[in-house]
RNA sequence: GGCCCUAUCGUCUAACGGUUAGGACGGAGGCUUUUCAAGCCUUAAAUCGGGGUUCGAUUCCCCGUAGGGUCACCA
């Protein structure tokens, strides 16, 4: 492509404020506005409300702000419904010209009452056009009969509103999903009443659920605002969906936003239709999880604990366990819901609270006598005891793993574990130590002696 | 059902006439600081069927078959 073209470039976004847009359809923006960005093109989001019944403000701009989030921006912004005097000039024009006609007609809205559409004298021709992505389409436009586009001459269909708005505001390419294939005869032939050039199309294949089935609410979530609430990284929503139905046609699969902008071209878009796989986003998240700096971290994951965690972070002790926590937190994170959910379910207590009731139960599991357990432990305190206030995992692992070979591993470990975390399973027992520091360890090692007696 | 689109491992995909058909997710098996998670290694797994074209088809053409889309005064 060459520089005069690229500059003509224009694109829009034309999500319907009736619900948060779907997951889908971000996918259809999130292509539109790389192919723009790379080509130095303008992207027009076009609110798409002239369905007043089922049009939400609310919806509106939730989408605005979610669509902010994932990275995407827009050049212009407007809203159907405030074009009806502009769409009202086009419907007039064609009626005086006798290219369409008012028909008084039984309201199929309301039944019972009469309205006065407009249709579109159908010329009954073979359209074809040119997919950008599927090559040639052709359909025989006469079954499609006289079109109606309008309800009335002040209330276009969409239809109509669609190919007068990109005619009006010079709209260069059309990206959107496959599912409007077969509305683009029908478009073409408004355009070609209104006599507006046509734009360059490029039909992106759907998306899908597992079972093959349109992607809806029973398969799970289905807007880009549930995943954000989730706790989805945009990055690995950006770069999961680029990746359906689009392929840089190398095995690389790691994609920044400005890199997908830099590699997009309709040449790697798939024809057929892509399965949302939930377990490779579910992996991209993990993977850019892990890519999040501490100090980010520590906040996100501040944000997600329960109450009864945060109320103790004012308190330098906590404070420091919780700082030591946090890589542990981000290691057993895949999506950020999982924090909420593996605090409350108490995964993250140990490092809180001291293990109440005591771990006798616990600790008896691998060695039903006391009284080998408790010499164990007493010889662990004594080891930990020489240790240094914070040592670090490594320290503390050096410090107690000769003793654990020499008893055999398990039957030391397990109950050190055991003893300072009260819980079947926890992180390993060096890490328990670094988070906990020696005197909590100790404590708590001590604790469990005491229960072990009684 | 009519019209339209599509067809490589279970899934996302690479190979744009010549490869032992490659990668990733998921699966299976194994290893590791005998828990959990993570991590690492290994492994199974695909060209829908039938005809052509060609020295040679995953790749091009046709026919089946299957899946999807669409048939509104919703967008």
């Amino acid at each position: 492509m060459n520089a005069k073209h690229d500059s003509h470039v224009i694109v829009r976004f034309p999500p319907s404020p009736t619900g948060y847009v779907h997951i889908g359809n971000v996918r259809t923006l999130l292509f539109s506005y790389l192919f723009a960005k790379k080509h130095g093109g303008r992207i027009i989001f076009r609110s798409e409300d002239t369905d007043r019944a089922r049009s939400k403000r609310e919806y509106e701009s939730a989408n605005l702000d979610d669509l902010a989030w994932l990275g995407l921006s827009w050049d212009e912004f407007h809203r159907q419904s405030e074009r009806k005097d502009i769409h009202q000039t086009y419907l007039e024009k064609l009626v005086g010209e006798g290219k369409a006609y008012l028909s008084k007609e039984e309201s199929k809205l309301t039944p019972g009452e009469t309205a006065e559409v407009v249709r579109l004298k159908n010329p009954g021709k073979i359209i074809t056009f040119v997919d950008e992505i599927r090559g040639e389409i052709t359909f025989d436009t006469t079954e499609l009969g006289d079109i109606v586009i309008a309800r009335a001459i002040d209330d276009p269909v969409y239809h109509f509103a669609v190919v007068a708005d990109d005619s009006d505001m010079g709209v260069t390419h059309i990206i959107r999903g496959e599912e409007h294939i077969s509305n683009t005869p029908r478009q073409i032939l408004i355009q070609e009443a209104i006599g507006a050039p046509r734009p360059v199309y490029a039909h992106l294949p759907i998306i899908l659920a597992p079972d093959r089935k349109k992607l809806s609410k029973r398969h799970g979530a289905t807007s880009l605002h549930e995943y954000r609430e989730t706790g989805y990284l945009k990055e690995a929503l950006t770069n999961f969906l680029a990746l359906i139905g689009w392929s840089p046609g190398t095995d690389e699969e790691f994609f920044t936003l400005p890199e997908l902008v830099e590699r997009f071209d309709f040449g790697g878009i798939q024809k057929s239709a892509g399965v949302f796989n939930i377990d490779k986003l579910l992996w991209f998240n993990r993977e850019y999880v892990k890519k999040i700096p501490e100090t980010d971290f520590k906040a996100l994951a501040a944000h997600r604990l329960p109450e009864r965690i945060t109320s103790l972070l004012s308190e330098v002790e906590h404070a420091g366990r919780f700082e030591r926590l946090l890589p542990t937190i981000q290691d057993r994170t895949t999506i950020l819901a999982d924090i909420s959910r593996d605090a409350e379910a108490g995964e993250y207590d140990f490092a809180f609270f001291a293990p109440n009731p005591p771990t006798a139960t616990l600790a008896w599991k691998k060695d039903p006598s006391p009284t080998v357990v408790l010499p164990r432990l007493e010889k662990l305190a004594g080891i930990i005891g020489a240790l240094p206030s914070f040592p670090t995992a490594d320290e503390a692992k050096e410090a107690v793993w000769e003793y654990a070979e020499q008893e055999g591993r398990g039957e030391v470990l397990w109950p050190l574990r055991v003893a300072l975390s009260g819980r079947e399973k926890s992180p390993d027992p060096f890490t328990l130590i670094y988070i906990l520091g020696r005197d909590e360890a100790l404590r708590r090692i001590a604790a469990a002696r005491a229960a072990l007696v009684v």
